[in-house]
DNA sequence: GCCGGCCGTGACAGAACCGTGACGATTACA
DNA sequence: TGTAATCGTCACGGTTCTGTCACGGCCGGC
């Protein structure tokens, strides 16, 4: 579950602040500008999920940044925020005109940015239409999130299933323990790489006498999930 | 799944041509009409599956209109949705009681009328459109609006109802709290995740002994509706 | 056959996750 | 206008999951 990067652009350092504290609790990575211009630039640059937007600046306002995102083809599809004063309310329209995705009214309360932002994430985010995999009567499916083994159903664990996610979907090929962190955990966390030993482990059990013959380990290496010998 | 129509009945071009754009960003078809009059010869025409009414509009106005539609035979089915000015909070009543399904305030965010009319139309399809689902002796009737377990009326809360209904017609297929908050409350809403699981509770209370069982967690992800397992 | 490194395995404590009852607020209804 | 129903939130507690460790077996090289 990689934590998506959010943009704030806003000239007062204090609200910056704010919202960064409460993003970063929410798990979210957060970038800051302080003004349009490296708003700008560090939308270009660091391509930013989503970004949040204050209305009013100095030189450059927000929906003018915002019409310029929404112009530029690389950060056309970037979801935008506008923040506002109170009793700006006239403004909604005109900020949704140019392209922003929500509009949220200051002061606001943390949980309600969060909320908010999850929502326009969540839409700006088609939900992937990812196939189901079978080998040898072993069967993942992602939508309705099961893994079978010639129809009766594996209990499983959500770390396991990921883990075998990954492996049915990259099969025939070994990936260290170091590799496995990141493409089964996600990049940025600390975990041993014992760990992934474990959990392996628990990955063998669950699939049973029938399957585990398709986990390998691969001495001195990692660990590789294949059909042949 | 073909998309549906929308008239819209609005004398201001660019309030028109904002929710147009909206709506056929949400696969929507989209008619338009400037004045009452063309907008009632429209519905009769084109038979929409909703219609969008300004409320104040020179001539004719939206309410007048909503009365005639909701009186005359052909289009009395047809969901309608009243938009108006902010602070005419008391027409609410009045607009609601000529027929109308749904009332939204201007300013609004496109975000939000589009789930506020797909929330209409989920409620509001005309009877005999949505069949009825049953599934080991539980029944959803969206006609009626009922459900049933071999027979007998189950009490259930209009927000189970809403969440049985999606439920049993997209069954097998796990969906996060995110999703549920999106599919069920409608996107633009404001709620924890946490809530789901609690509806999730009524409703499994309210299925009893008998059927809980199809309503699923799915540990680390969210729910699911099955009949296996 | 010996040895060092590598990996399987069981145990464990802390964290995460989910079910559940209760509560205040709002809404619907009589 | 009062009463009931419903809603969203919270806090508590049980259960499951997770990451780590330690022990010991296994393997390969010499």
């Amino acid at each position: 579950m990689s934590s998506k990067t959010v943009l704030i652009v806003d000239d007062e350092s204090s609200i910056r602040e704010m919202i960064a504290v409460a993003l970063e609790m929410a798990d979210y990575r957060v970038l800051e500008a302080e003004n349009a211009q490296t708003g700008h630039a560090m939308a270009l640059d660091h391509k930013p999920d989503l970004v949040l937007l204050d209305w009013m600046m100095p030189g450059t306002s927000g929906i003018e940044l915002a019409r310029r995102l929404k112009r530029e083809e690389a950060t056309a599809e970037m979801p935008i925020i506008l923040l506002t004063a109170k009793g700006e309310e006239d403004n909604k329209i005109q900020g949704l005109e140019a392209g922003a995705d929500d509009y949220i009214t200051k002061p606001f309360s943390p949980r309600e940015l969060v909320a908010r932002l999850k929502a326009v994430l969540r839409r700006a985010t088609p939900a992937g239409v990812e196939e189901s995999v079978e080998v040898e009567g072993l069967k993942l499916d992602p939508a309705s999130h099961r893994v079978t083994s010639h129809g009766s159903a594996l209990e499983i664990g959500p770390t396991e299933y990921r883990l075998l996610q990954f492996f049915m979907t990259h099969q025939e090929r070994a990936y260290t323990r170091s590799q496995l962190l990141d493409q089964v955990w996600g990049g940025n966390v600390y975990v041993e790489e014992r760990t992934v030993d474990v959990h392996i482990r628990r990955l063998r059990k669950s699939l049973g006498e029938t399957h585990q013959h398709l986990v390998q380990t691969v001495r001195g290496t990692g660990y590789r999930f294949s059909t042949r010998e």
